[in-house]
Order: structure tokens, then C-alpha cells, then sequence
DNA sequence: GTGAAAGCGCTAACAT
DNA sequence: ATGTTAGCGCTTTCAC
């Protein structure tokens, strides 16, 4: 017992052992206290609860999830923290998670793809007690072999299917339909689509080419393959535009393509909403920029996001139960950039 | 060693042991092959990481940290997850630990901070080897404390002040100041500011009026208080637009509220930029959208995250190295939205 | 090069 | 209600 100057910096930290020296209880004691055990006499609790204060002590994750066997903690691989609807579905999902004593730790699936270490494996090692794969996540043929070790669930994407991973995810060919059904009740007929990209992209577009068909539109169908983003939309929207049957309304798979398609009204001098009105999709905070004001789908993410926190909480409860797949509702939110045709009687709804 | 049967799904995770086992060596020769020694015999080597292989060995990397007292982990608590320059912050950040081995956790400071629980608190129980804090995170009189516990470097806040935290910032003096001078440069003399919120916001309006002052503008000088937001913003703007002396240009403290003056500007029958030239702030992707096309200091947020990132790994290396504050040079990105005043003489630059 | 042994700080039986 | 004990899986001297 050779006390060793400690280097600059380098306190030992305090430990149980010395929380309980300084209270005057033992190890085992002190433990009960911090996992906060109605089998500690109150004064003993306070003397506990005391020392630690005093001393400085800080509980230690790695020695505790080592004897626990557990951490408490769940990753959350995010597809791409730029996506704006990603923090709608955190919001919904953190307070399920942190009822249940469990805390998240996001990782940027995006940065650290760049690099060789996977941030599964990281979360792997950490032994998350449960993982959430929010959005399109490239996939690794890992990932199946993952879910057998974690319960896994998915949130927001579609393109994954496995026995033993959920998958909560917004209602994609339910709001398509809705948008395009919605400029079909405002009088519109010519009503183009700007399609998006994977397999979201695709429900979206089929669900808006069935509804046209359902509503004898099926001669007025016209897609324009989009790239996502403004950019590819814009140029899809010029020529949709100058064709030579101009569309009067044009649905967007997202609003950054909404905005694409607003901005080639614009410079094509098409006048929007009066010649032309839009519709877009993830009612995104662009949406809702006044200047902007468009209606557009609301995929209702918190609410995804609450239902992966308990689809997740069902299956660390147990994991062999059976997959599902959740799809929540999403809601149109009619905003400015939608008005009747000139002429049309009035609508429906 | 009786030998329990496994319950559902809890097989136990082979340890290194196992793995020495299948590979026929010891445990510490598995160890130190997990650390990617070169003491160690190619053969052997191979061996092992083939058994590693076979038997889907993952290493524990909360028996790591607790035996080898460090973490490889660096938390970053982020003010808020909907803040866009803070994806830029982190692309600078990333690389920078990744090359040291470092890998970040995030927190939102958001979420945890409407619950009970700081999300420091479980940085600290962690034993991560370093915190970033990005952004205005609300400053508990705990931060000085932590900061004496584990090497901290704020990033993008001017808020903190401490002996042993270095701060790396945009430099938003001269940033503001050079909006201010690029509307002065283009003809401008009703120059008028839209200002924002908290130190932030303070600072850019004060290089505002220094600079106005500085150029014999000091008569022009007209501040309105925006919210940081959109609303805040078209408020101020229909004041200052419907004002007596109308201004020619108005300097937003952020790309929001510059949208927000653009509204305003629209309803008010004001046109862009013929009549009104607009800068805005922090050059996010809505200044970028073509529909919008906004002239906006650029805060250069990706450098931020590098000299963040450099300067912890210097603390980390050395925990009592002075403190430093960094500032670093944002840079005017010139769009649409700004023209020289008509009739002016042509700009100096 | 390789192996044995001693913890890292905590939890979880089991005894009192 | 409180103390005792045996690990959790890994790193790290220190011998060989």
C-alpha cells in the first residue's frame, strides 16, 4: 500500500468503498442506496446520501453495467442528422424510454459511415440494452445478425424485414393519397407528381398513380423523377412546366422538392398558388415558413417515434415475440399553397 | 460449475477466455491482440481473430474501460438538435477524434433537460474522456465542477467563462461587421438591424452600430428586436418598413429572421431586392435555397468543430494547459438577395 | 513471445 | 435492515 503521488490531474476517484468508509456503513449498503432500495432506514440513507455529496463520488457506468449485466441505455443510430423529421421522432421517443429508466445515445450513422468502425458495433460493445434505427440506414448484411443480439426495432424506414426487428413507420401510400386526393377535391385534374427517392419515394408515387386511376385520372398521370432536393425538383418541375400540357397542381415527395418546384414556377412566371398549386410532404418547418406556407403531409413522427419506444420496451420484455409492422396515420395540414381551380365547384370536403 | 440452462434468448456472450480457449492460447495473448499490439506472432494473431470469428466474439467495452480507466469516448452535448449549423460543427469535430481513436456520443441538452436527469451527470458516470459542449447550453453552476473533472471545450457559446475550459467560436463581430459593411459598400446608408437573442445576438448588434457609426452612419443606425425566429423577425420588419424613413437594406441576426423581413417585405409591398437588400445569418441551407437565394455570413462552422476538436485533444493531453478562446474568421457568402442602391457608384470591392 | 495473477468498481446472492 | 462474498470481462504488471 505504497501511496503513489498522483500525477497531474490523475485524483483517484472516489469509489463505494470510500463512500462507505466515509459513512460509516458497508459496501453493499451504499450500493442499495444507489439504486435508490426501500430496505435503507432513512438515517442511514441520509448518511449515505451525505457522504457521497461530500466526497464527490460519482457512480461509474462501466463497473456497473459489468456486475449488472445491463446499462440502461439505448443506442439510437440516426440515418442523417440533418433530416428535420428526425428530431420530431426523438421527441416522441425519449420520454417512453426515460419513463422506463432508460436513457438514448444517438449515433450519426452518416459520419461515421465515412469511416471504416461501424456505430452499431460501438453501440454492440457498449451492450446496449436495446437499439433504434432511425431512418434509411445503408444496410449491412450485419444487421441481421445484430437483431439476434439486440432488440432492434426500426423507426421510419421500410426497408428492412426481418423476424425479429419491429418496424414503426409513417403511412406513406396513406399520405400520398391524401395529397393527391385533396387536389383532386379542390377541382384539379391535371395534378403532376415529383417523385422522390427509395423505397419511400416509390410508395408515394404508386399511391398517388393508383388514386389518380381510382378517380378516372389515369390519362392525367405525369411523373417527373426528382433527386430528394431542390435541385432535382426544380428541374423536374421546368419541365413539367413548359410542357405542353401544363399540370394546375404538382405533388412533391418532400418540401425541399416543393420548393424546387416553386422556385421553377417562379422562373418560368407560372403564378403559384393562383396557376399552379403545390403540394409537399414531411410538414418540415420549411412548410411552415410563412413566405412559403404550403400544405403539406405531416407524417405524424413523434407519434412513430412514441411506438418505436414501446414496440422497443415490448421486445427488450421479450425478445422472441413475433415482428411487427406499425404504420401511423399521417395528416394532411392545408396551408396556402393549395386553392381551388378557378371554376371548379367547390369541394367536396 | 453447474451448468444453468440458458433462459430465452440469454445465451452468455463469449469473453476472451472463450476465445483463447478455441484459439489454444491464453487470455492475455487474446488481449493484447484485441489492442492491436505487434508483440504478438502473425500465426497467433491469425488464430485468434479467428476464433474471435467463429464463435462471434465482441469485446465488452465496459470491461475495458473499467480496467484500462479510460473510455475512448468523448461526449458531445449538443444545445439543440434542430439547430442546422450544428451538423456542420460536428463534420468538422468527427474526423479530428476519429484520427486519434476517439469516438463521440451525443446528447441532446434539449431533451433531458425538460426531465430530471442531466445527461452530463451520465456523460460523467460514463467516464467519457472529454466533453464538448455545443452550443448555449443553460449553465448550471455544475459546469464549473465538471469542468475541473474531465477535459471540456465549449464550442460555439460565448457564455462560459472558466480558467480550464477553452472556447471555439465564430468570430461574430467581425461577421456582423462585415454585413454591415457590404450593404455600406454596395451604396446603402438606411441601413437598419433586425437584432437576435442572447450574447450572440449582442454582439452582432453592437459590430452593427460600431461599424454604421465607424462609416458616419450613426443617423441610420435603427435596431428592431426579433425573437430569433421567423415571427420575431416579420414583426420587426412591418415596423421598420412602415417607419417614416424607410431603410433600403436591413442586416438580420439570422437566416430565420431575414426570412421573416422577407415576409415581411412581401405583405408590406416592398420588393426584393429591388427595394429592400437583405443579409442574413449563419449561411444554413435556406439562405442556399434558390428560392430564396439569401447573401449570409457564413460562420465557417465546420473550422469551429476542427480547432473544437483539436483544442480538446491538447487539454486532454494536458489537463492543466491554459485556457483559450478561439475565434474563428467567418466569411461573406454574397447571393441574390443584396444590390447595389440605385444610382449609387458602383461597390469599392 | 507467452502465461499467471491481481485487480478495476460495482452488483447480487447469501448470511446474518 | 445490514454486512460478506464472489464474481462481471478485461487490462496489466510481472515472471517465465
Amino acid at each position: 500500500m505504497t501511496s503513489i503521488p498522483p500525477e497531474q490531474g490523475e485524483v483517484r476517484r472516489p469509489t463505494i468503498r470510500d463512500v462507505a468508509k466515509h459513512a460509516g456503513v458497508s459496501k453493499s449498503l451504499v450500493s442499495l442506496v444507489l439504486q435508490g432500495s426501500d430496505q435503507v432506514s432513512p438515517a442511514r440513507r441520509g448518511a449515505v446520501l451525505q457522504a457521497m455529496e461530500q466526497i464527490g463520488y460519482r457512480p461509474n457506468a462501466a463497473a456497473r453495467s459489468l456486475s449488472a449485466r445491463r446499462t440502461g441505455t439505448i443506442g439510437v443510430l440516426l440515418s442523417h442528422l440533418r433530416n428535420p423529421w428526425i428530431v420530431d421522432l426523438l421527441d416522441g421517443l425519449h420520454p417512453i424510454l426515460h419513463e422506463h429508466g432508460l436513457r438514448m445515445l444517438f449515433g450519426d450513422g452518416r459520419l461515421n459511415q465515412r469511416t471504416d468502425e461501424s456505430l452499431i458495433q460501438t453501440f454492440l460493445e457498449m451492450r446496449v440494452d436495446g437499439l433504434v434505427l432511425v431512418g434509411t440506414i445503408p444496410i449491412s448484411p450485419a444487421i441481421a445478425q445484430i437483431a439476434g443480439e439486440v432488440p432492434t426495432v426500426i423507426a421510419s424506414s421500410r426497408d428492412i424485414d426481418l423476424p425479429s426487428v419491429d418496424t414503426i413507420a409513417a403511412d406513406d401510400w396513406r399520405g400520398a393519397e391524401s395529397a393527391t386526393r385533396h387536389l383532386i377535391e379542390l377541382g384539379h385534374t391535371r395534378i403532376a407528381h415529383i417523385s422522390g427517392r427509395g423505397v419511400v419515394g416509390a410508395i408515394r408515387r404508386q399511391a398517388y398513380e393508383e388514386t389518380m386511376r381510382a378517380c378516372g385520372l389515369e390519362d392525367d398521370i405525369a411523373v417527373e423523377a426528382g433527386d430528394g432536393g431542390e435541385e432535382g425538383a426544380y428541374r423536374a418541375a421546368v419541365k413539367l412546366l413548359s410542357g405542353g400540357k401544363r399540370p394546375t397542381a404538382i405533388f412533391a415527395s418532400n418540401d425541399m422538392s416543393c420548393i424546387g418546384a416553386l422556385s421553377a414556377a417562379d422562373d418560368v412566371g407560372v403564378r403559384t398558388p393562383e396557376e399552379l398549386s403545390l403540394v409537399g410532404y414531411d410538414n418540415t418547418y420549411l412548410a411552415r415558413l410563412r413566405h412559403l406556407w404550403l400544405t403539406s403531409v405531416d407524417p405524424a413522427n413523434e407519434e412513430v417515434g412514441r411506438r418505436a419506444g414501446r414496440a422497443l420496451l415490448a421486445r427488450i420484455d421479450d425478445p422472441l415475440r413475433q415482428a411487427h409492422v406499425d404504420l401511423v396515420e399521417p395528416s394532411l395540414q392545408v396551408r396556402g399553397s393549395t386553392v381551388p381551380i378557378p371554376g371548379a365547384s367547390s369541394p367536396t370536403t
